[in-house]
DNA sequence: CCTACCGATCGGTAGG
DNA sequence: CCTACCGATCGGTAGG
């Protein structure tokens, strides 16, 4: 596999972040890793925090894209289905790079000044998205009706929360994972009545 | 209201360590909210993470007393009813301090040695009562057949992250979140065909 | 609860 | 990518 250098140093950086988190880890904790000398990242890095950025803004990214596509792939469905393909979308990219979707829900706070501000601003116009889908749906009365604000935070954080606990090792295929929890996130906004 | 010196310091503390997390936050950035120098700190205390471990150990207790009120309060009840109880118990416990239940959730992992393992002990067990809750009314037939271990993480997560951002000053009462929050997990354990 | 101080480690730079 | 090194800050102690 090739692979830049400057992006093996952003991989086992997600690794030590998402296990340690970003404040607990060391730059010397990251050379290590790659046997090499502390100093020696920065013929590749100008700063730690800017390792914590690119992770954090490519995961953004493929999270953006993920959105894009289930969109795209779902128009026109019911929202139960557009609901689904958004979950399922969202989880892929979390199986697909577990370490980079963790350090990108839960360090991202530690960027500073203007990346602090504008990926808080990428995060709500994506929960937006999210919050919409939820909302055209119950006004469409085929979603049950319940807060979209609260209800898109109550899915996102638990989709999130998988780049925590999941391994790629483990025995969970991705896919049967995106159908449990797909199935979850449509039924906890279907109305049992019908 | 009464409220020793030591007591002070673990909520100061909880604040910070929500805020910033555990491994970014000094123990001068603790002392200096007291208005108290840092190292005058351990006339109270004899360790940072001593104060942590404070914070963990008395969530835990919390959420394991919530849980054992829950299911006393709904004893014989059908599955979907012990589901809510459980559910509004332990909404119960993060809404009456956040910061508490947030550094439990995100900070616990900072421990070391036999509280790190005790805890995670603690913290699987706490999992293994919803699991059991889910995986009983599943095989009554009272909830939607789903994979309860799975099931459990979804919804603990979901849970646990309303710790992060729950704001005690804000406009949504505890019981409403708890209400909105219980019939989202319910619904996501009912089949829509009944 | 204070002042004074400790060794260790932090992120990062200089100069090859 | 290395060696050598920087000032700042870390958690914590001594002795009042």
């Amino acid at each position: 596999m090739v692979e830049t250098r400057r992006r093996q140093i952003e991989d086992v950086a997600s690794e030590l972040f998402r296990e340690r988190g970003y404040a607990a880890t060391g730059v010397r904790d990251i050379a290590r890793a790659l046997d090499i000398q502390g100093a020696s990242l920065y013929a590749h890095v100008t700063s730690k925090e800017d390792v914590l950025w690119a992770i954090v803004d490519r995961a953004a990214c493929a999270f953006e894209a993920a959105a894009d596509a289930a969109e795209r792939r779902s128009a026109g469905q019911p929202a139960p289905d557009r609901l689904r393909a958004f979950v399922e979308g969202h989880l892929g990219v979390v199986t697909a790079d577990p370490e980079s979707a963790s350090v990108f829900d839960r360090e991202w706070r530690h960027l500073a000044g203007t990346r602090h501000d504008t990926m808080l601003a990428r995060r709500d116009a994506y929960e937006r998205r999210l919050r919409r889908l939820i909302a055209t749906g119950t006004a469409a009365g085929e979603l049950a009706p319940a807060d979209p604000a609260l209800a898109a935070t109550f899915l996102l954080t638990a989709l999130n929360a998988v780049a925590t606990w999941y391994r790629s090792d483990g025995t969970r295929s991705p896919a049967a994972l995106a159908t449990a929890y797909g199935d979850l996130a449509v039924r906890s906004l279907t109305d049992p009545g019908r």
